[in-house]
DNA sequence: TAGGCCATCTGGTCCT
DNA sequence: AGGACCAGATGGCCTA
């Protein structure tokens, strides 16, 4: 066999071996990415816009996805809040929520915020009065 | 249409 | 050596 062509043998395989080496790593890393994407999703079922809970009748955005970073934000913001009602011993009020929870974040989510916190609080109400209007029965 | 967001690929670095 | 993690580049999709 002539010496050329070994060469060029040995050469190939090592793309060869090169290109399947690559191949496993973006495999994997596809695999990273997908796992950290589901951790994500898990965040995204705690925070307070929570996409499960979205309302049909609330507004054409119900189905879109908070993104990675308000994800984060919104998160690290709810936890603010809940540690700042903890040392005031009593519950936030609506607009003090609001702000603790809009900061970094975008308007449209803010202004979604505000509309979801609004629908909860009304249905908070509403339960407390008829569930107060049947005690009273 | 510009800008934001995302998935994917890639090469570098660190760890086991 | 091989895997995990990371950040930069790139291209596609969507929306304000």
């Amino acid at each position: 066999m002539p010496k050329v062509s070994k060469f060029r043998d040995e050469r190939d395989e090592k793309s060869v071996k090169a290109r399947l080496r690559r191949s496993k790593a973006n495999f994997r890393e596809r695999n990273r990415m997908s796992s950290l994407n589901r951790a994500l999703d898990n965040l995204r079922e705690k925070v307070p816009l929570n996409p499960t809970l979205a309302t049909m009748d609330l507004d054409q955005n119900h189905n879109q996805k908070l993104s990675k970073i308000e994800t984060l934000r919104l998160a690290y913001n709810y936890i603010s809040a809940l540690g700042q009602s903890l040392s005031w011993g009593r519950r936030l009020h609506f607009e003090e929520m609001i702000y603790i929870l809009s900061r970094g974040l975008s308007q449209t989510t803010v202004n979604l915020l505000r509309s979801r916190l609004r629908f909860d609080l009304d249905q908070h109400l509403a339960q407390s009065v008829s569930s107060t209007m049947l005690h009273h029965m």
